[in-house]
DNA sequence: TAGAAAAACTAAACGGTTTTAGCAAATTAA
DNA sequence: TTAATTTGCTAAAACCGTTTAGTTTTTCTA
């Protein structure tokens, strides 16, 4: 039908050159002197055939895209989902559409991404970077190519990084534990080498101890199946009768807590008291209500695209200072995590 | 630093043409009687330089993306969130990348990003549809661009559609509640002229019918607030204090109904039994854990990028049939439908 | 050894925009 | 009246590939 229309179609009709149409178009008729009775006559004649420009072609000749690549763990996480949608909406009343992916935490996929969207001309990429990508961001800044790392970074790579305290995070959940007069609190993580997942591993550990309590630490594989998770921490359970209470280091090994607690027929908080690490909609509901160590959302949101912005217009100089934003989690305090008096 | 690098200058370091490495990168090599030397050095040299083709100039000429526009009312819902995730998978698998957004249930937002999705040569889209981008879509088919319809459609508009049968979906949820002898089987929902919500309520009407009960209908505006949503259900309850049991229509308005039951200290399933529609990773170990209506997943993302997909390479007739897909849903039943004995 | 056929490769157009440099006509200044 | 300036607009290059329609070179046939 409509077949689409082109810049070249209006020159021909209107029988004027290409140039003083996009000089209308952008904004630049006045300074290029165009009159103000063909600029009309332009723009009437754009409107009434509902003419867009060809985003593509645009790109290619500026270099630009109004696209920001949003590279996540996995875009079905509760957490990375909402950021997402905080994103989206912060960059989309700037003009920006997102372009996402997950990476399933593989550095492969991770880096063809990457490079999908560098032969897109993406104009900025907020990454959560698995291990083995390090070398891709070094080109990345070489080539200055703007990107915001997000939820865990590289301690040996200099770059903008947007997240949390997640020492501190731990950190306040087990003294809120130790409060409560509880003595042998657990921990249940995941057995990564991720900076985030570190930082909570050494805030637990710093919180015990300064609580003089005893370590008693669930290391989990990350690829473990699902009902593998289950049986483990139900075994460690087992295992150590006398654990009364545990902060668990994802929503995910959360879930699977549950699911092992209801196995072993463990009332929360009477026979063992819960934190969660990230809060979750649901935690609100639950029976009983599910203390949790929350991350500012909005705020981790407003941050990324902030930074990114900012690093995108600075093309100047690429030796400049990085900026690090680390925000402050904080403990939700809720049923599960309350001695009953 | 490294500069980047284009066909051109590869031929003009190999003194050979442009076209011949265009041919040799789009496996014509053999077919145009490209010399297997050549072809090697050619392949080698790029190897070498790590040349990578410029993906926008390539959609320019072919008028392809290897892009699927992904248009679904909320990226942070869970339902939308894991079939994001489960159709990336998929795509990602044949080359194609996705771009999505959100259009919170806003047509102008959405004809708008639809629009941006054209003019970036975008090679299909899958949406779920808020009503008033009905001409949209009619603009979309008549130049015959690929779209499938998801989660819900347009009765009046003859389009590729997967979705799930709804009503049948509530059948079985209420049908389970009148075998466990609920007698007062209420049902919450949204305000939404949306198909799938209006199936929904068909499928709670023709299923109380043919229980002979009595119909407990609680509609809540899409725009009221969480707090106004927690309110509203709540006078409801008290307002029909006969109410033995409840069909949540989405699972945020099960989020909020768990929290009135909460605020009038009601349990789950004694005081009353609850179904919620669309099931959640959390509804497993809630505490009684929570039946719910379940959609197939990756079903139903297999089907969406495959119908999707057929639409694509179909480009010839215009007068098509359509294909509508609807899988059917599944009954999980926990704890929180089944009358105490 | 001419002529035909196959092999190996290429020029140039195309896609749609932005931008630089510049031209012709109208106006102003001297 | 002529030169300088301003006004209003445009040609063409650039961005970076793909594809059509060749051309040239080599090999084979009669």
């Amino acid at each position: 039908m409509k077949q689409k229309i082109s810049m070249n179609d209006i020159a021909q009709d209107l029988n004027i050159s290409i140039t003083t149409i996009s000089f209308i178009l952008n904004g630049k008729a006045k300074e290029m002197r165009i009159s103000d009775k063909l600029t009309k006559k332009v723009l009437d004649y754009i409107e009434e055939k509902n003419y867009n420009p060809n985003a593509l072609a645009q790109s290619l000749r500026t270099g630009k895209s109004k696209i920001i690549g949003l590279v996540v763990e996995d875009i079905a996480d509760a957490f990375f989902a909402s950021v997402a949608r905080l994103i989206e909406e912060r960059a989309y009343k700037k003009g920006y559409k997102i372009i996402y992916c997950s990476t399933e935490d593989n550095p492969k996929k991770t880096i063809e991404l990457i490079r999908m969207f560098k032969s897109r001309n993406v104009d900025g990429y907020i990454i959560t970077p698995p291990k083995g990508i390090e070398s891709e961001l070094r080109f990345m800044r070489n080539d200055s190519l703007p990107f915001v790392l997000f939820d865990r970074y590289f301690p040996e790579i200099d770059t903008d990084y947007v997240g949390i305290d997640n020492l501190e995070g731990s950190k306040i959940a087990i003294r809120h534990l130790v409060d409560q007069g509880f003595k042998n609190i657990a921990f249940v993580t995941l057995d990564s080498d991720q900076t985030q997942m570190k930082d909570r591993m050494a805030g637990y550990r710093l919180a015990i101890k300064e609580g003089g309590a005893k370590e008693y630490i669930l290391e989990i594989k990350f690829t473990s199946k699902p009902e593998k998770v289950v049986q483990l921490i139900a075994n460690f359970l087992t295992k150590h009768k006398d654990i009364d209470s545990v902060l668990f280091a994802t929503n995910y090994l959360a879930l699977q807590g549950f699911a092992a607690l209801n196995k072993l027929k463990l009332t929360i908080p009477e026979d063992i008291a819960v934190i969660g690490f990230d809060d979750h909609a649901f935690f609100e509901v639950f029976n009983p209500p599910i203390t949790a160590v929350a991350q500012p959302m909005k705020n981790l949101s407003e941050n990324l695209i902030d930074v990114l912005f900012t690093n995108m217009n600075n093309e100047s100089q690429p030796g400049q200072e990085s900026t690090k934003i680390v925000l402050n989690p904080e403990l939700i305090v809720r049923a599960s995590s309350l001695r009953k008096k």
